[in-house]
DNA sequence: ATGAAAGCGCTAACAC
DNA sequence: GTGTTAGCGCTTTCAT
């Protein structure tokens, strides 16, 4: 832009810094000055420039959202929920995809410290606790959704892993299931470890036995679900559920299941986590945990810009949401013993 | 950050200027005098403030991407592209999520006249060509994904909507089919006519009489593709085949066929367009369009950095690239008449 | 209620 | 090859 405050200043007949005051709703102002002033920016055609105001006022105004994988619906879905809220209280969200690599979410931190953003938010982050820690304890803030952290700085918003596990459990169990794989994603993964746990306490609960035999890893994606489920098959286990850790991998095991002629779920019952689109398109449709995407990202976003901008945790910091079974037809299949 | 360029400059025994041009690879600099300031720059920690860097060099090294809604796969894997291409150039994406609204596409804009971006990507524009006209005459930059544009400061990339729709016609014609329906989305969609264009001018190349009965809209989503041929099958027409212009509406056109009965191909031969993932999932299977989405992203990006860089479109401003006929189960039955 | 003036932290033009 | 200096355009004390 060519034309800076201090011309509307001119042309206003007043100061650049009476032109700031009301640009910035700084109450103190005549009506009649401010009436001026709003005639001469439009007149001019005036926009503030974000650098200057950046570089004066020491923020930025934007967000930064570190995110795993962009086209994954699980993600966008709660990128939705955080655009929404950002869009509404005049803030920009600058997306950063981490291609599920360590090193590119640490790469977009960076923008932190060169205050390029005024505060991030990390979906289901790769990065150490510690490492995240660090950076708050030197008042960088930061924002996590999809896992719970122990630090009083840091806001998270996360569902309850373990309960939802169990509810999986369980409805197989009264379907008639006592062999129940786990499929689960890489084992570092906090998703990964929660969910086992759920599906432990379940069994340990419905006094059915481990077999630890029944857990494999299939690394969150379809093909991994594939390869796992065809290992147990190949072993020749004896099992008549699974419960995989997310759809992807549960698609995997439909794949396997075409192959090797397996029915769904008269031979096979499947459960899966996250509610993606296509768990309602395939068939037979598969039961899956729906969780609070959009809610997360937005609950997270809203309170993100609430200790910004008041520096203080006024109420809560940790947010735990529900999620909820959808059962749907590849469990629906009673067996009996 | 508290350490600035000055404090760096104190340490390594130089001046400011130095340090910038070390920071900045200026080339003139003596080896000697270059370690010394990256040895005070690391033992200082310090990290360049962008705001003032923008506000100096007028430029913010950020792009903005504009899109209809990143919750929708086709989008989210174009930006997948052009966030790629950003982050090899040191780029930074501020993406836009328009909610379909061109009232938001507008706010977005306004991002390009404070100077918060270096540059904007709209993918497939819902504002006249004439308000995109007027922003690159003013020397803002702009690129489009998803539509011809007819201006020589503005780079854009598109695939042969006209081309593919005749091939898909094509394909439904050698298959027996002879009254085809063509659902469309908001008419006033460039993707609606191009498509609808290609349509009609497979017919005529087939000599198959127009039947404008056949055409409906379905505003590019699933609901509205499910009422279209509702309405259709209400009227008791007769069409053994349907083309929708997006895989959402035949989404739309399957569930509709589940209601009445209708037997997917053998009834009713569905083909859509855009490869959604779900297409492969669904049964049967949704012969689909598949366009190269990604490379669509990243071309763009590249072009729009380049051109950014160095205010010259040195040789090609328009893209056009092709998207090829995927022919699955939704449309492999051949009738005979 | 308004104005003057001092920077925010950096880069680039000009010296040397 | 390196230093000096003058801003980039804005906000914010501190006066008045």
């Amino acid at each position: 832009m060519d034309v800076k405050i201090i011309d509307v200043a001119a042309i206003a007949g007043v100061s650049p810094a009476t032109v700031s005051r009301v640009i910035n709703q700084h109450s103190k102002v005549s009506t009649k000055t401010k009436d001026k002033v709003m005639r001469a920016i439009e007149q001019l055609g005036y926009h503030p420039n974000a650098a200057a105001k950046n570089l004066r006022s020491q923020r930025t105004m934007t967000i930064g959202v570190i995110v795993p994988d962009i086209n994954n619906s699980y993600y966008a879905e709660i990128i939705k929920g955080i655009e929404n809220i950002a869009y509404a209280r005049h803030y920009k969200v600058i997306i950063c995809d981490a291609h599920n690599l360590k090193e590119r979410e640490v790469d977009y931190l960076n923008l932190l410290l060169d205050r390029t953003i005024d505060g991030v938010i990390i979906i289901t982050p790769m990065l150490a606790d510690e490492e995240l820690f660090q950076l708050a304890d030197k008042g960088y803030r930061i924002g996590i959704v999809g896992k719970y952290i122990e630090h009083d700085q840091i806001p998270c918003i996360y569902t309850d892993n373990v309960k939802f596990s169990q509810e999986v459990v369980q409805h197989l169990v009264e379907a008639g299931h006592r062999n129940i794989v786990f499929l689960n994603g890489y084992p570092e993964a906090i998703d990964s470890y929660e969910r086992l746990e759920g599906y432990l306490k379940a069994l340990r609960n419905h006094q059915i036995p481990f077999r630890p035999e029944l857990i494999e890893n299939g690394n969150f994606n379809e093909e991994g679900g594939y390869e796992a489920i065809k290992r147990l098959f190949n072993k020749g286990l004896s099992f008549s559920a699974v419960y995989a850790a997310n759809d992807e991998m549960a698609l995997g095991v439909y794949k396997a299941c075409t192959e090797y002629g397996i029915r769904i779920p008269e031979q096979l019952a499947i459960v899966g986590v996250d509610n993606n689109r296509i768990s309602k398109y395939i068939h037979p449709t598969l039961s899956s945990v729906n969780q609070p995407k959009y809610t997360m990202g937005a609950i997270l976003m809203e309170k993100m810009i609430d200790t910004m901008n008041t520096n203080e945790f006024q109420d809560k910091r940790v947010f735990k949401v529900d999620s909820e079974l959808l059962v749907r037809a590849s469990s629906s299949f009673k067996i009996t013993t």
